[in-house]
DNA sequence: CAATTCAGTCAACACCTGTTCACTGAATGC
DNA sequence: GCATTCAGTGAACAGGTGTTGACTGAATTG
């Protein structure tokens, strides 16, 4: 790449830093003033329309670097293959690696999931949806649940990156739950995902679950 | 009361459902001006002092009123003594009805649970406990998951929680889900929760879960 | 080497913000 | 009935905001 093309994305990356640098004080992306990020950056506020339209534009961009990380972790995850047993231990340890080496870009998609403006709450919806379809395929594959019909698979799929995204705050803000006996945060993600996972193997269709 | 004090409640609550308004078009709490705020509550910006002391004061008053009505509902489903395979059923229908009933609250719940200031979000994370905390006094008073320990039912719940919580955008948003063969949100949500009670119910300890 | 492109600068604008202070006048307490 | 309280007003402030247009000067092109 030519050096001036280089140096410009340079400075794109030093504005999708700032955005994220002023976000881990506990402020939401929407609250951030184009001024703001270009002080923090360390350009003139006009230097920013070189790069974004507008901060939305910013956003969807920040949203694009999270997902793109996001799937390296997932396609880092699926390299392996283990046994059932091992597996959600392992995902998680390697997902949370990622997690804590990209602490800033999960935090954005932490707080922005629902709370973002319209735009960017649309581009991670559809970066969630991707994610889901992508594990609701590879549970078909698997085979791992031969009760469940795709439909069914569906909503397991749904249902285990919800509780991933959901889990992201716990993850990422400070651990500090060193609370009363309580497990920590890997642990319990853990075990409620095997929850998830013990469910869909003992779903006995619509007739009548157990009782 | 006395007309006066009446009076000022009034427009108290004129000003947090201004802000709820604000909010349906899409905006963070934290992006709200207060004098946009006194501007749709139809009074003078200065006026918003004689009830709070910033927008953030506003913000925990909002928690505490959207955590009323969680409870109040909580409190309904309660009220009826189901066996396991309808309640969850009934318990669904009875909260969505909730939720429709007081769409700007929960509207607030969802985009503000991880997206807010940090009062406001610490606020909603002890409310999101306390129900945690009651949830899981119930599931050990219900013994309906004889093979999970205290511990183990804290998990559970708050796996529960977090599912509903997370759930919360889908039911408040548009439906909009007229999408190829897929379930309705109740009918979706449903199903999660069954499997993950039904993942309790089949739980093996931390053995050998089932291969 | 001359002409052009273009990332970043600088000054200026019209506007919106939170907060102050002194005020009004009806409901309140004695 | 009279003094007091206090919810809501109105004007004014210092400061931050997004966006404009004309600019500079190094990298790029031909």
């Amino acid at each position: 790449m030519t050096p001036r093309a280089e140096q410009k994305q340079q400075t794109r990356q030093s504005l999708m830093a700032a955005a994220l640098t002023l976000m881990e004080s506990g402020r939401g992306f929407g609250s951030l003033s184009l001024r703001e990020v270009t002080r923090v950056a360390g350009i003139v506020p006009t230097g920013f329309y070189r790069h974004f339209a507008d901060m939305d534009e910013l956003g969807l961009a920040l949203v694009a670097e999270v997902g793109e990380t996001f799937r390296a972790a997932i396609r880092q995850v699926r390299r392996h293959e283990f046994e059932m047993r091992g597996m959600i231990d392992a995902s998680v340890r390697i997902f949370l690696a990622e997690v804590a080496a990209n602490h800033g870009q999960f935090l954005f998609l932490a707080r922005e999931q629902y709370g973002g403006s319209q735009p960017v709450r649309q581009a991670i919806s559809a970066l969630r949806e991707r994610i889901t379809n992508d594990l609701a395929a590879d549970l078909k594959l698997m085979n791992r649940m031969p009760h469940l019909d795709d439909a069914a698979l569906d909503v397991v799929s749904d249902l285990v990156v919800k509780t991933v995204f959901a889990t992201l705050p716990e993850l990422i803000d400070p651990p500090a739950e060193t609370l009363p006996a309580h497990l920590s945060a890997e642990a319990k993600i853990i075990q409620q995902l095997r929850f998830i996972m013990v469910g869909g193997k003992h779903w006995q269709g619509l007739g009548k679950p157990s009782a």
